[in-house]
DNA sequence: TAGTGGTCTAGACCACCTG
DNA sequence: AGGTGGTCTAGACCACTAC
């Protein structure tokens, strides 16, 4: 029996075999793109994975980790004794660890950005326990408004260790927070954040351009390094009616 | 050079070659919950995948899969050329796909439930868009108050395919709606959902005993099963001294 | 019974980091 | 230079599903 899809015949040329891409990338992005566009059709099956390997030359378990992979995207299903199926319709795209300012920039927005406090402070207790460091130890604070076409989008406060105290304000003016630590080596790897909604407070209806008592979305985050040292806590808030949090989640 | 880790001589005692349950897996749990426990210390280093594979009569690849599996949960950091690594300090859970009443549940309240509609309507456009159905084709309608040892947590509007319409008032008052999906033979699998904040609206104030004007925390999810049919679609609100929405991201 | 994916083995070569 | 993880190969046996 073989109702199996086939492929465009051009789908796996070009394959680089010596190149740094590692193949079951190249096979697993391919393959991605494919679904994505619509040239293998929702609720197909694949070939096998022994087939596909012998039609590219290639062993089973590196075109198995290729398909592993877009398993882990949702975007295949496999069943032992069955096969391999696209999933039906709706085709997801992954969570990923980004900060506000590259939502803003991928959404075709222009952001914009409003240093309102730039200062080393003494860490309060919340803060010290979030960065695991002695409460009162010197970190710094920044506090900005975000906006969007002019829109105000949010209110950022990000609490840092002292080490990054030499972060200048024309940085955080001109970049995303989680870019500007990039560059000086620094990979955010973990974030744990909370999500939530509260009224107005202090200053913010101002800042958001709502009305006094309004509701804002609000998110606290810790984020990490790649060997789980905390970089950053921030307390956000934003306008409810210019910004969500949209997730994708897939069950393991 | 050996500063490895030593760990507990019986922590991979009997290792079931025979059963069921994959070697791997086996290994990465077990692994877990000493790293959790910290019978493992947080940023010590792990010893080889080849010195463990030997110690244990196992081939590198089988080690590979059991730490890849905890590297992909955040706990372990690898880094070529240099070693493994337990990450340090924040030992943090994964995101899983669970309904509200499962969350109170885990959490050690007493959950309670309130039918307060349930019934069989035409489908809004915005439910059959998300469903994947033509408008006005009847779909079940359930509209439930959750509470958390008697404190009301959230209104919960689930709209379903009619082929679910046969679930009753009681099965939905003793149980989470995934409970009873799961029960049916459907397994939800992948999950979209928006978080966001608005005003209370019309009944919504007295249902939740919340003043009038009251922000809520709002979320919207469509759901679908291992081959990507849209199984149910919620619109909820939360109360948000009550109930925030945590998570840990980790990059790819 | 035939075919699928799930697991496991025992090697190999390479890029990268540390000394 | 030596050791690490990242990738890849070519097989093998098994559990499960469909026919």
């Amino acid at each position: 029996m073989n109702d199996d899809v086939v492929w465009p015949d051009d789908l796996f040329a070009d394959l680089d075999r010596t190149g740094p891409v590692p193949l079951y990338f190249q096979i697993s992005n391919r393959l991605e793109a494919a679904i994505r566009d619509g040239r293998i059709p929702a609720g197909s099956r694949l070939e096998t994975e022994i087939g596909i390997g012998q039609r590219l030359g290639l062993s089973r378990p590196t075109v198995r980790r290729a398909i592993q992979e877009l398993v882990g995207k949702g975007l295949l299903v496999r069943r032992r004794g069955v096969g391999t199926q696209v999933v039906h319709g709706q085709v997801t795209r992954q969570v990923e660890l980004t900060s506000l300012y590259e939502d803003l920039q991928s959404s075709q927005h222009e952001p914009g950005t409003t240093v309102l406090a730039h200062e080393v402070v003494p860490a309060p207790e919340k803060v010290a326990e979030s960065l695991g460091v002695d409460p009162g130890t010197d970190v710094l604070f920044v506090r900005r408004r975000r906006s969007s076409d002019g829109v105000p989008v949010a209110i950022m406060e990000n609490y840092l260790p002292s080490a990054y105290a030499d972060i200048t304000t024309d940085q955080l003016e001109s970049r995303g927070l989680y870019q500007i630590l990039r560059a000086r080596g620094v990979t955010i790897r973990v974030a744990k954040q909370r999500i939530g909604a509260r009224r107005e407070e202090r200053d913010e209806a101002d800042l958001l351009e709502v009305d006094k008592g309004s509701p804002v979305l609000t998110m606290e985050r810790v984020a990490y390094d790649a060997t789980g040292r905390a970089v950053e806590f921030g307390q956000h808030c934003y306008r409810p009616d210019t910004y969500t949090f949209e997730t994708t989640l897939i069950a393991k």
